[in-house]
RNA sequence: GGGUCUAUAGCCAAGUGGUAAGGCAUGGGACUGCAACUCCCUGAUCGUUGGUUCAAAUCCGACUAGGCCCUCCA
């Protein structure tokens, strides 16, 4: 398949390093508060990397970060670190915060069909191996010790900047209000491998090190994580936009300086998910949650689907309205696909299956994807069991649950009464009693029993 | 200021040099007692402007508008 690389800013051919198996790392969150549905967007873009990765054959080995430690607040926010607030805004400890969001985190993952990664490693966990990757790099002179913090330093490489084409000079330091400058630092893109001393005095979590009692940098976590779960040679690193500069470019520098040679092949970076005002985060404008949605009576599906409908390297605008969108696909979607029988033989499913691959092909192209599948459910060659294994086989990447049936638990007293319903409904129609069969027919739908009329008589289904 | 990305109908969006897929919405029609569901029909010359070419939404330049990043925000 052809996918964009951020690394040569061109769409390759993607080759793994080992036969049919692809290392793939992705950031996870810092579980200090809910996802908001921008996040869930570059899962949602790598669920689909993943799938379409092993639609085409690979096995795909996928290690995911939990960060719950060493994220911070801006300065304006009194210098706080991110688990440090959401603990104390709940009253709890940072641990307890961490497990209460990673669950609530993977409940989203649920909701909108998001594979969950083989391996989910807390950065907590590998303390011992940041020190002893700090402790290389210092001995491979990369590093240096400074106002008691160790630092990376950026001169000592070439190719720094070479996730990002900035040179030294381009960069503004503290462009941000909200930030200051570190004096420590020799070079102002050096960035910290392990804190002694910050303005951030109340982290709660800190552990012993050669340099003191501390904790690690923000970057670290990912270098070691993937290290030590997948091995010196990576496929694909994925994460949002907002990683590449600097996460991924330090991840880049203390990986290769540590293993000597070059690390990850491919780097695959989703657009943000962005309102009318910009960009969409925790700390500006709405914060909004898959829970919102719900709440507002939208199927964590349907913007799954709105999602899909959009390339993953364009800035997709949310709104409302086109939620509203979205559900009606999803729903007249869903409706076409349980409309189609079932029995039959399947024939004549390679075309479409091709056509299918073309799309992944195409720099993981979802909205072609879509339009394969209304190919197939409008297409005159197919009969109805050839559409729904396609269906079935196509939904293993888009994982809409297309041809999963709502099938609300009824039990035999309402559907008894639903029946009679209906009887008596058709009765009054013979006796063109209108009013009464629009009575029961309102009555019916006031309890979320929705009626559907066909020549062959009168169904129902059981609304949301 | 630097880097980077984007600009196609009301909205989302495909298109990777040969005269604009698809979806939602809208309008019209079929079905219905009426409606819902379903089905059929219905719209754009591609931000502006130069250039390359027999031929450009697609390549190159300029301009305009906008997004993101520039370190302890993800």
């Amino acid at each position: 398949m052809k996918i964009y690389n951020t690394l040569t800013r061109n769409i390759d051919e993607f080759k793994s390093n080992s036969e049919g198996i692809v290392k793939m790392y992705t950031c996870g969150p810092t579980v200090y508060h809910y996802a908001h549905i921008g996040n869930l967007r570059s899962y949602v873009m790598e669920d689909v990397l993943e799938k379409s990765l092993m639609y085409l054959g690979y096995k795909v080995d996928r290690v995911m970060n939990i960060t719950d430690v060493g994220h911070l607040t801006s300065d304006a926010d009194a210098g706080e670190d991110k688990m440090v607030k959401g603990a104390k805004r709940e009253g709890k400890t940072v641990l307890e915060i961490a497990k209460y969001y990673t669950d609530c985190f993977f409940e989203d993952f649920k909701k909108l069909n998001i594979k969950k990664p083989e391996t989910v490693v807390p950065a907590t966990s590998l303390i011992p191996e940041y020190i002893h990757m700090i402790t290389v790099l210092l001995e491979k002179g990369y590093a240096y010790i400074a106002g008691g913090n160790v630092y990376f330093d950026t001169s000592k490489l070439d190719e720094y900047y070479k996730l990002t084409n900035h040179t030294v000079d381009d960069l503004k330091e503290a462009v941000r209000e909200d930030v200051e400058v570190d004096e420590n630092k020799k070079n102002k893109n050096d960035f910290v491998l392990w804190f002694t001393k910050s303005k951030f005095e109340e982290q709660q979590l800190k552990w012993d090190s050669p340099w003191g009692v501390g904790y690690p940098g923000w970057h670290i976590e990912c270098s070691n994580i993937a290290l030590k779960y997948l091995g010196e040679y990576l496929d694909i690193h994925c994460g949002g936009v907002d990683n590449i500069f600097p996460h991924h470019t330090n991840e880049i520098a203390q990986t290769e300086s540590y293993t000597g040679h070059k690390w990850c092949n491919y780097w695959f970076h989703v657009e943000h998910l962005n309102n009318k005002t910009g960009k969409m985060s925790k700390s500006t404008g709405e914060f909004l949650t898959l829970s919102v949605l719900e709440n507002k009576g939208y199927n964590p599906l349907a913007y799954r689907l709105f999602l899909l409908g959009s390339h993953y390297r364009k800035v997709l605008l949310f709104s409302y309205e086109d939620m509203d969108s979205a559900e009606n696909t999803y729903n007249k979607l869903k409706n076409k696909v349980l409309n189609l029988k079932k029995d039959g033989e399947v024939s004549n499913t390679s075309k479409y299956q091709e056509e299918f691959k073309k799309a992944i092909d195409n720099d993981l192209n979802t909205a072609s994807m879509l339009t394969v599948l209304y190919d197939v459910l409008k297409a005159d060659d197919l009969n109805d069991a050839s559409k729904l294994y396609l269906v079935e086989d196509f939904d293993k990447v888009l994982s809409l649950d297309l041809t999963k049936e709502d099938k609300k638990e009824i039990d035999s007293d309402l559907e008894k009464y639903i029946l009679e319903k209906i009887e008596e409904r058709k009765n009054a129609k013979a006796n063109k009693d209108f009013a009464l069969a629009d009575s029961i027919r309102e009555e019916l739908l006031s309890k979320g029993i929705i009626l559907k009329d066909s020549r062959e008589g009168t169904t129902y289904e059981i609304g949301k």
